[in-house]
DNA sequence: ATTCGTAGTCAATGCACTTGACTGTCAACT
DNA sequence: AGTTGACAGTCAAGTGCATTGACTACGAAT
């Protein structure tokens, strides 16, 4: 391992990394558990905001820093294949409002105890002080592109 | 903002996704104010790694979590844009060695200044004792998906 | 000399995302 | 009312980056 680059740095582009993707297997490992394996990447994330008060394409965008079409696209396959249904809000006729199946809410349900046995995890092996420093790191980063451009 | 799902939890999922989009971005941002703006994703990744001993396509996979086939396009695509050479290594013909251009040298420095800042700026914004929680974190998860296994 | 494991590439494929153009709907202003 | 502009969403085509499976070439061990 002959990273990171530096030595008395943070080096947190590879922890980053190795983070991201041992991050998302685990969550895919749970969801296979219970013999869901077709949802697509950011699939997760949209049913479980659907889950907690999303209700149309736009509201996904927002945290999810891809473009309307991805959505779009995103929601059409999760429609297909049976988690979702998409209608036309009678309210705003331009807007959709999509809802979850059976089916749907079942995989919300599991990928929120996926990640929630991933903070239980976390919570187990860190200090209460790591899993602070941990979630304000993370904020931090959130906004670093902004912050540097300021700075 | 009807995220996260959850309420007194870590809520990592999104954090943890805000913080890759924003991250990856504020790289390649430093990097086109360099003039460089032709490096594929993992690109970054592998020209630091070169730059602190990596030599071949196997060294590489390690840290990188993706399948030698991708590296190796990932190695061709950097050798067609200039930042590379990939010659056969005379001690043991099977492995090739590979090596950084000028131009190669130069996209190296400029993705260590920007990582390089990005640290700063983390610590300049975070306490050390968050620096620390950060970095405990990042690299629990990233052994998060055999912890779960054993557990 | 055979056999096996390793390093790397080739070719085909698929998924997710992007851009650009487009439809349909709402809201505001004259 | 009629027009203009902004917004929600989709369509279609193309790209980047990964995957799988089969293959070549080389080295090491028996």
């Amino acid at each position: 391992m002959p990273f990171p680059p530096a030595d008395d740095r943070i080096g947190i582009p590879a922890l980053m990394r190795a983070a991201r993707g041992s991050y998302a297997q685990a969550i895919r490992a749970h969801l296979a558990a219970e013999g869901i394996d077709d949802i697509p990447r950011n699939g997760a994330f949209v049913l479980s905001g659907l889950a907690n008060g999303d209700e149309s394409v736009v509201d996904m965008i927002r945290g999810l820093g891809v473009t309307k079409q991805a959505v779009s696209q995103l929601i059409d396959t999760l429609v297909l294949r049976g988690y979702l249904t998409r209608d036309i809000n009678p309210e705003d006729r331009r807007r959709m409002t999509i809802d979850l199946t059976d089916r749907g809410r079942a995989a919300a349900a599991a990928i929120c105890a996926g990640t929630a046995a991933i903070d239980d995890e976390l919570a187990r092996v860190l200090s209460p002080a790591e899993l602070a420093g941990l979630r304000a790191g993370l904020a931090a980063l959130g906004h670093i592109k902004e912050r540097m451009k300021e700075g």
